[in-house]
DNA sequence: GGGGTTGTATTGATGCATTGACACAATGTG
DNA sequence: CACATTGTGTCAATGCATCAATACAACCCC
């Protein structure tokens, strides 16, 4: 039951409440987290993460606010049935090679040098 | 005079500093900013983002416990002569093909699957 | 050398994030 | 219906980030 899908990094200026909302909608929007799954309750996971549970707290209020969960006393709080953003790995990953298409021109690669690059990579695995 | 590649979202909870400290570290990892490169003065950057001269100073800063930058009174703030990592356009694109391959893996895409999703992104532009 | 530039340090005030403890409300379960 | 679970609210205390203003120190350039 190491479960937690979630981590928090004190070195990291960023608050953890953000952190933690962060990565949760990004879970949620990749399709890896999807409507209905349920989340850890806010004591267990501000036990595992050594945080208060006002802090998770926070974290889980911020992502009710942005839509991505639904939150009921007792009942615990889950995935939302209609998160913000379409939700299948599909278009995660069609978000994430434009995203990469987009840091390779920045960094000045042509889209050709850029598929390349990702086939050099894949094939030093 | 647009000039400075840094900018700060008040709306994120990430402190300023700890934003303009990730960009420029950034700017320098990918090579777009050079070593000897000159940083803005403290009070101009800070002018241009509407922070206190305070916030800049804090970023530049930690710049420099990071080995990122080179801070002399009077003299500016410069891009360290050694920066902590390889500093190159190409180093950095396999950084980022690495990157984007792993996030592919994460949303269950095998390498080849990975590789043409960015072909495919490449051809809508 | 002199004057402007630039980084650095300090001050007090303000707001926010977090902690830890506690109570309460609403839901689920036996 | 009891009882545990779970989210929510409150409280005071603590620390950090920021601001605005000011002063100082080191460097650059004419």
């Amino acid at each position: 039951m190491t479960s937690v899908t979630v981590s928090v990094d004190v070195r990291d200026p960023t608050p953890p409440y953000e952190q933690i909302r962060r990565q949760v909608a990004d879970r949620i929007g990749t399709g890896l987290l999807r409507p209905g799954d349920r989340l850890p309750p806010v004591r267990q996971l501000a036990a595992d993460l050594g945080l208060a549970t006002g802090t998770v707290a926070r974290a889980y209020r911020e992502l009710e606010r942005g839509g991505w969960v639904h939150s009921r006393r007792g009942g615990g709080t889950r995935v939302a049935t209609a998160p913000p953003v379409a939700a299948s790995p599909g278009a995660a990953l069609r978000d994430a090679a434009r995203a990469y298409l987009e840091r390779a021109a920045m960094l000045g690669a042509d889209p050709a040098e850029a598929v390349e690059a990702v086939r050099r990579a894949a094939l030093r695995r």
